[in-house]
DNA sequence: TATTGTTATACTCTATAACTATA
DNA sequence: TATAGTTATAGAGTATAACAATA
């Protein structure tokens, strides 16, 4: 698995001038998780820059395509994001046509989101396009079976 | 931990009224990734909480530390920091007695960056919470094997 | 001309309080 | 009383432009 020598800082005796010493830094788990974290949604923006969808966009659209009808704090809470920071988001997806909030008949203090046809007609381009760049993802991981590893480990953390 | 098998969604016949589906959402490498490091930065700022420390604030201590005499922009730069923005957060903790700039004598336009003496003795008692926190994180993981297993697969996706 | 540290500024994300209308 | 959506606001984090001093 790992090619051969993991590259170790310049030896103790030898002070380059240039060279920094990292390894302390970087041995950390949470600064690595943060800097993959970067470089992954990094790569999402400039992969969907055309769309102009950012993460929380993509997944909110995702989400209420997956639970039409449910109320914007449901929503809202599976992505932890809050309520109050989400009608700025759901209202940016409103403006753009791909969203519609719908007062619920049941609870009238409620919305219930849904896709509009333009909604869902983009979210399915943009799944296609997301598909693409988690196959990319999964290909620098190593294939289907270093990404169902590192989800695990993932997980373990939350 | 986790009472029993993965909770996966209620089966496609059973469209309960409450739980929402997230599979497509919780599939995505990035979105797990995102989540994974929101919950590791929080642990940190949970544990840290007496310290009044930042995970920033901590990666900068123990760069200088590692790399006494270093300028500003070197430091900042290792970090991903703009050099406009490391410039408050050196400030910071140069207020807290932590860090000092002492003027370099080569480049008069360079500041080299050192610990004080106040800032090594808080380092020390950082780093020491630092690892209990670290080798909490690797038991969740499942042990160094995971630990290596993670950082490889993070690694990957820089 | 280029770089170092700095200031100013703006934009995103996130967090809290408080309001309204409903329940 | 509690909840849903909203507004206002404040704090981080991050990005760019521009300047003075120095290289």
């Amino acid at each position: 698995m790992n090619q051969s020598a993991k590259t170790f800082p310049p030896p103790p005796s030898a002070e380059s001038d240039d060279a920094l010493r990292t390894e302390t830094t970087t041995g950390a788990i949470g600064y690595r998780l943060r800097r993959a974290q970067l470089s992954v949604f990094q790569k999402f923006l400039a992969f969907f820059d055309e769309f102009k969808l950012r993460p929380a966009e993509y997944s909110v659209l995702v989400l209420i395509d997956d639970n039409p009808g449910r109320k914007q704090t449901e929503i809202a809470e599976v992505l932890g994001i809050k309520r109050a920071n989400f009608v700025t988001l759901v209202h940016g997806l409103e403006e753009r046509g791909l969203v519609e909030r719908i007062p619920s008949a049941q609870d009238k203090r409620a919305n219930a989101l849904h896709l509009t046809e333009a909604g869902r007609a983009f979210l399915a381009t943009a799944q296609a396009r997301h598909a693409r760049l988690e196959e990319e993802t999964v290909q620098r991981l190593g294939g289907p079976a270093a990404r169902a590893q590192l989800l695990e480990l993932l997980d373990r953390l939350i």
